[in-house]
DNA sequence: GCCGTTTTCGGCCCGACTGTTTTCAGTCG
């Protein structure tokens, strides 16, 4: 049973006992528990089978971390069985329809009989809906528009589709007289991979009119809400976002206050309001004197309280709060840290630029180094490259390296792992190459024990240096292979191989929480584009955006170093490279 | 149900907007 499966339980039964009309303290224990469980970076079957204490997970406690060991042994939870047969599924899932929660679900299923989704779309429309007290035409038709919504809903979408439409609506919004210090929060600001909704912060004199300007943009295919400060709508593409003015003197605060994911809000305003102090969008409250203290950056509000800036990637309730108390945060990687880039194709395989322009392109970022790093021999489709055609390649590489003089370029392949992990190219040919970064792009459907292994045996060759995008996940449109990542973080400790995160947006893999575990165990990894075009360099910035999420540092991640580290690194024996 | 530099008991983040009803409960983020 997976962590993922395991905090489904945990949501599910905290949805459950809110509609049981339990109370809601325990109800938010559940859903704490639920969430740090999915974050949690280590297999609590795993721990639970090696007998170790589950309480280290925050929001875990004695009766949740029995209910886990129930769970995972049994494959079973007593507490979740009874919740079930007292509410029918189809009840749980009017909870998933916006605007109902626990309290209109029950009611529409006492005093209608709803026990599903197209129960509800039948009550709305031949009104009986709007019938019910404290309920009316507009309930009804609401109702009907979620539905509707709901059912064409797309999930999540990736972050490389969301940061340009919000970058689209800013420019928008930038037209509208007395609009400034427009920012995108929430999860596009900590660089999630995926995005649900997108939050923009700004400020304004007068913002009933930047409202109004809002709601009335081109882009805009259904106003949701609308207040004197913010106001919530469906954009042509069916992404929801939401806009949230302040006065500029409230701007840190603001900024601050919708950025953090929701347990590290609760964690932040819980630890100060012990302390008096009641921390909103408008500021910070002294709860004896009512005095409100304003903050124009997030710099001078994070002062105020006497802790460290907190980056926005992290601010994810993984602890960063108390090492920010004590000052004791790591300085994360940064994009100018990066120094060359791993994984590049040009038109010797399926990229669309030379070697020439593509090494030009990352002279002209400032870069150091890079690899060329076209496909093997086995991706016949992607036109990947034969021993001869490699040695050929070497040619040209040495040719261009004379015309830019102080940049490095190394040679190197994208080499297949075949199925059954044996390498795509002989040794011999693989030794006379400087980077060799193997990965699989074929035969996705295997076991968890096939996957497993067949990495794993291209990982204990001598001459492969780094696995490339290691679960082979395309976001919203491939799910991630079967493979037991935590086996191959111990092998790539094992032989000294290195992992990518691969930084194109629709793939980011290793994905956060396993970038997280491999930089814990001591892991190096490299971020890279995967670029099939010169442009395709721009990407860096969410693979950047992932190794911060995983807290990484400048040191652990090898493209940070210069050119000379890079070349005696690659040159070392790799069994003794992560010593 | 969890948790503790106020607490092992008594708390548990904070505010905007909606719909329906005249003061607020419910929901959301």
């Amino acid at each position: 049973m997976k962590n993922s499966d395991i905090a489904k339980v945990f949501y599910d039964i905290a949805d459950l006992l809110d509609l049981k009309g339990e109370n809601m303290f325990k109800v938010r224990a559940y859903q704490k528990a639920a969430r740090a469980i999915e974050l949690w970076p280590r297999d609590l079957e795993a721990m639970v089978r090696e007998g170790e204490d589950l309480r280290e997970i925050p929001g875990v406690g004695e009766a949740i971390a029995k209910k886990i060991a129930d769970l995972v042994t049994t494959g079973k939870l007593e507490l979740y069985e009874q919740l079930r047969q007292e509410f029918p599924t189809g009840v749980v899932s009017l909870l998933d329809i916006p605007g109902i929660g626990p309290r209109t679900a029950v009611r529409l299923a006492k005093e209608l009989g709803v026990k599903s989704v197209v129960d509800l779309e039948q009550a709305a429309t031949d009104g009986r809906v709007a019938a019910l007290p404290r309920m009316g035409p507009k309930t009804a038709e609401n109702i009907l528009d979620q539905i509707q919504a709901l059912r064409r809903k797309d999930q999540r979408i990736p972050i490389g589709e969301a940061l340009p439409a919000v970058e689209a609506v800013q420019a928008a919004l930038r037209q509208i007289p007395g609009v400034h210090n427009l920012t995108p929060a929430g999860s596009l600001r900590r660089f999630r991979d995926t995005i649900g909704d997108i939050d923009i912060m700004g400020t304004s004199d007068r913002p009933e009119d930047a409202i109004q300007a809002f709601t009335s943009l081109p882009q805009v295919s259904q106003v949701l809400a609308k207040g004197p400060t913010k106001a919530s709508v469906i954009l042509g593409g069916g992404l929801q976002a939401d806009l949230r003015f302040v006065e500029h003197d409230s701007f840190g605060s603001l900024l601050q206050y919708f950025t953090g994911n929701k347990e590290h809000n609760v964690i932040l305003r819980d630890h100060f309001r012990r302390q008096g102090l009641k921390l909103s969008e408008y500021g910070i409250t002294d709860m004896k004197t009512e005095r409100l203290e304003k903050f124009a950056t997030e710099e001078a509000f994070y002062q105020r309280l006497g802790m460290q800036w907190i980056p926005p990637e992290i601010r994810e309730a993984q602890g960063e709060i108390e090492l920010a108390l004590e000052g004791t945060l790591p300085k994360l990687v940064e994009i100018s840290d990066v120094k060359g880039d791993f994984h590049i194709h040009t038109d010797w395989s399926d990229g669309q630029n030379s070697i020439e322009d593509m090494v030009l392109a990352a002279k002209a970022r400032g870069y150091q180094y890079a690899v060329i790093s076209d496909h093997s021999i086995g991706r016949g489709i992607a036109r990947g490259l034969s021993a001869e055609r490699l040695r050929q390649q070497k040619e040209v590489i040495t040719e261009v390296s004379k015309k830019t003089e102080g940049f490095r370029i190394f040679t190197g392949v994208e080499l297949d792992i075949r199925a059954d992990g044996s390498l795509d190219l002989p040794d011999d040919v693989l030794a006379g190459i400087d980077v060799v970064t193997a990965s699989v792009h074929s035969g996705m459907g295997q076991t968890t024990e096939r996957m497993t292994q067949r990495v794993i045996r291209a990982m204990e060759s001598p001459h492969v240096d780094i696995i490339a995008h290691p679960t082979c996940r395309l976001i919203g449109t491939r799910q991630p292979v079967n493979i037991d990542m935590e086996e191959v973080f111990k092998a790539a400790l094992r032989t000294g191989t290195l992992l990518e995160i691969n930084a194109m947006p629709q793939r980011l893999d290793l994905k956060d929480a396993h970038a997280y575990r491999a930089r814990k165990l001591g892991i190096k990894l490299v971020v890279a584009t995967d670029s099939h075009r010169t442009d395709h360099y721009d990407v860096m910035r969410y693979g950047i955006g992932v190794a911060r999420r995983a807290w990484c540092q400048a040191g652990d991640i090898l493209n940070s170093q210069p050119a000379s580290d890079i070349e005696a690194f690659f040159r070392s024996d790799k069994g003794q490279r992560l010593r």
